[in-house]
DNA sequence: TTAGGGTTAG
C-alpha cells in the first residue's frame, strides 16, 4: 500500500509558522522575510498573509514592516487587507485603519464580517460618528447585520460614541443577546454618565463575567463614586488586573492616593502581578504627592519590564511625574531618551520647563518641535505662553498667541487667554489686560479675573482692581481670598479708608478668611506600606 | 483573523 505523502502545502505552512513562533522581534522578522524571499514564497500569497499578520498584530511595534509590506502586494486579499485594518485599528493611529478601508473599498477588494468589527473599532477609538454611520450602512448592505461580532461592535461604536437609542434598539432588537452585547451597552451607559441605567443592565444581565463587572466597576471610579466602586469590588466573584487597575486609578483620579496605595499593596500581596496600567496610575499617584524615590522606582520597574525600552505613555508619565516632583533635569533625561516621542512628549516637557522656571529651555525647545515638524497643538501653546509669562516676554507671548492663531488655526482656550492676562498683567500692562479679557470669545472664569487682580495688587492699580474685583464677585461672592487681595491692594497704596471698606464689606456679606495653614508631612505610613513589586526589589525587605 | 473592561499630559 502507497502511503499518502504529507501535502507539501500543509508542511511548508507548519515550517512556517514554527518559524513565525519564534519571531519576537523586528530583526527576527527580517529574517524570517529574507528566508522567504531566498527559498520563492515571496509571492506566496498564504506566507506574506502570515507575515504581515506576525508584523501586524503579533509582535509590538511592527506595523510600519507590516505596512512595508503589504505596499507591495499588488492584489492584497481580505485577510491582508483585515490584519491591516485591525492592526493599525489597534495601533496609535487608528487613522490608517481608515484610510486602509477606503482604499480596500476603491480596489474593489469586498469586505467580509471580519472587516466590519475591525473598521468600526478604529471608528470608535477616533469617535468618527459619521464614518461609522457609513459603516452602519455598509453592514446593512452586505447582510452582515445579524453576525453576532459584527453587531456587538456596532453597539459598542453607537453606545460610545454614536447615540445611545440606537445602541439599545440594536441591542433591543437581537434575536441573541450574548454577554458582550450586555457588557457593551451597559459600558456605554456608564461612561455617559447614566450609571443608574447601566447598573440596572448590569443587574439584568443573564450571566456575567469579569469584563461585565470591571465594567459597571469601572462605571463608577470614572464617575468618583468610589464607595459604590468598592462595595461591588468587594462583592466580585473574580479580579483581574483590570479589577485592581480600575480601583487604583479610580482612587488616585480621586486624590484619595493613600487608598490607592493601600489597594496596590493588597493586589501585590495576594499575587496579582501588576502591569504597566498599574504603573502609570501610580505615576500619577507620585506627581500629585511628589512622590520621587517611588516614582523613580517605577521607573526602573518599567525599564525591567519593557527591557529598557519605555513606551510613549510611560515615558510621558514620566516626564510628568519627575517635573512635578521637581526634578526637571530627570524629566529632561527621560525625554531625551525616548525613541518614540508624541505631541503630548513635547508638551510635557515644554510645560514642565515653563513651570518650572525654565522659560529660556522651554521656548528652545518649543522652537526644536516646530523645527522637527511636530505639530503643536492647544496644550503646547498653553506652556509656551506660562514660559513667556515667567521670563516677562511680552512680546514673544503675543507673537506666540498670533502664531498659534494664524498659523496653527488653534481657537484660543480659556487657559490660552489666562496665561495672555498673566503675561500683560505682570508686566504692567493692566489696560490691555483687561481688553483682552473683554474680547475672550467666552465667558471670563474666576481665574483670569483673580490673575488681572493679583497684576492690579503688583502694580498698585486701584481702580482697574476694584472693577476686576466686581466681575469676580458676580461669579463667586464667597471666596475671600479676593477680597484679602483687594483690600491690600488699597493698604499697599496707603489707602486704608479702603482697605478697611473691603473687611467691612466681609463682615457684612459673611465671608471669613480661612487662616493660612501649610502641608507638613508628618506621617508616611501609607508610603510605608508601598511594597513595590520588582524581582530586583524584592531584596530591599519591603 | 472577529466583538465588551483598566492607562499619562493640559
Amino acid at each position: 500500500m502507497i502511503r499518502k505523502r504529507p501535502n507539501d502545502r500543509s508542511t511548508n505552512r507548519q515550517q512556517r509558522s514554527t518559524l513565525f513562533q519564534k519571531c519576537t522581534n523586528l530583526r527576527a522578522l527580517k529574517q524570517v522575510h529574507a528566508s522567504m524571499v531566498v527559498h520563492g514564497f515571496n509571492s506566496n500569497h498564504s506566507a506574506l498573509g502570515e507575515l504581515i499578520f506576525a508584523s501586524a498584530m503579533v509582535i509590538s511595534g511592527t506595523i510600519g514592516y507590516a505596512h512595508k509590506l503589504f505596499d507591495h502586494i499588488t492584489e492584497p486579499n481580505t485577510f491582508m487587507w483585515n490584519t491591516m485594518i485591525r492592526g493599525s485599528a489597534q495601533s496609535l493611529k487608528p487613522l490608517n485603519a481608515v484610510v486602509l478601508y477606503t482604499q480596500m473599498e476603491k480596489r474593489g477588494s469586498r469586505p467580509d464580517d471580519f472587516t466590519f468589527p475591525f473598521i468600526l473599532k478604529a471608528c470608535t477609538k477616533l469617535c468618527w460618528v459619521k464614518m461609522g454611520m457609513g459603516i452602519h450602512g455598509k453592514v446593512m448592505r452586505f447582510g452582515f447585520q445579524s453576525n453576532a461580532s459584527v453587531r456587538n461592535t456596532l453597539i459598542d461604536f453607537h453606545a460610545k460614541c454614536g447615540d445611545l437609542r440606537v445602541a439599545t434598539a440594536l441591542f433591543d432588537g437581537s434575536a441573541k443577546r450574548d454577554v458582550v452585547a450586555w457588557s457593551a451597552l451597559t459600558a456605554g451607559y456608564a461612561r455617559r454618565g447614566k450609571l443608574d441605567a447601566a447598573r440596572r443592565l448590569f443587574d439584568e444581565m443573564p450571566v456575567k463575567d469579569l469584563v461585565s463587572w470591571n465594567v459597571m466597576i469601572t462605571g463608577y471610579t470614572k464617575q468618583g463614586e468610589m464607595e459604590s466602586a468598592r462595595k461591588l469590588f468587594d462583592e466580585v466573584p473574580r479580579r483581574d488586573v483590570v479589577t485592581w487597575n480600575a480601583m487604583i486609578a479610580g482612587y488616585v483620579r480621586c486624590g484619595f492616593i493613600e487608598q490607592a496605595l493601600q489597594m496596590f499593596e493588597e493586589m501585590t500581596s495576594l499575587g496579582e502581578k501588576p502591569d504597566e496600567v498599574t504603573m502609570l496610575s501610580l505615576l500619577s499617584a507620585c506627581a500629585d504627592i511628589g512622590e520621587l524615590e517611588i516614582g523613580e522606582r517605577i521607573h526602573s520597574s518599567l525599564l525591567e519590564m519593557g527591557s529598557g525600552e519605555i513606551s510613549i505613555i510611560h515615558g510621558n508619565a514620566l516626564i510628568d511625574m519627575y517635573s512635578k516632583c521637581g526634578s526637571i533635569e530627570r524629566a529632561i533625561e527621560v525625554f531625551q531618551g525616548m525613541r518614540e516621542k508624541d505631541v503630548s512628549s513635547w508638551n510635557s516637557v515644554i510645560g514642565g520647563l515653563a513651570f518650572h522656571g525654565h522659560a529660556e529651555e522651554s521656548v528652545n525647545l518649543f522652537e526644536e518641535m516646530r523645527r522637527l515638524k511636530v505639530r503643536p497643538d492647544g496644550i503646547t501653546f498653553v506652556g509656551v505662553l506660562v514660559a513667556c509669562s515667567h521670563a516677562g516676554k511680552v512680546e514673544d507671548g503675543r507673537g506666540y498667541f498670533s502664531l498659534m492663531r494664524n498659523e496653527y488655526k488653534i481657537k484660543p482656550n480659556i487657559k490660552h487667554y489666562g496665561c495672555m492676562v498673566d503675561l500683560l498683567g505682570r508686566a504692567g500692562l493692566l489696560d490691555e489686560a483687561f481688553d483682552c479679557i473683554g474680547n475672550m470669545e467666552m465667558q471670563p472664569n474666576a481665574i483670569v479675573w483673580r490673575t488681572l487682580l493679583g497684576a492690579c495688587k503688583v502694580h498698585g492699580n486701584v481702580e482697574l482692581g476694584r472693577r476686576a474685583n466686581e466681575r469676580l464677585l458676580d461669579i463667586r461672592g464667597d471666596e475671600s481670598g479676593d477680597f484679602v487681595l483687594l483690600s491690600n491692594i488699597y493698604a499697599s497704596r496707603g489707602e486704608w479708608h479702603g482697605a478697611e471698606e473691603v473687611r467691612k464689606l466681609m463682615d457684612d456679606i459673611g465671608v471669613k478668611k480661612e487662616p493660612g495653614f501649610s502641608i507638613v508631612e508628618a506621617d508616611d505610613s501609607a508610603l510605608k506600606h508601598f511594597c513595590f513589586y520588582s524581582k530586583s526589589k524584592s531584596n530591599r525587605g519591603c
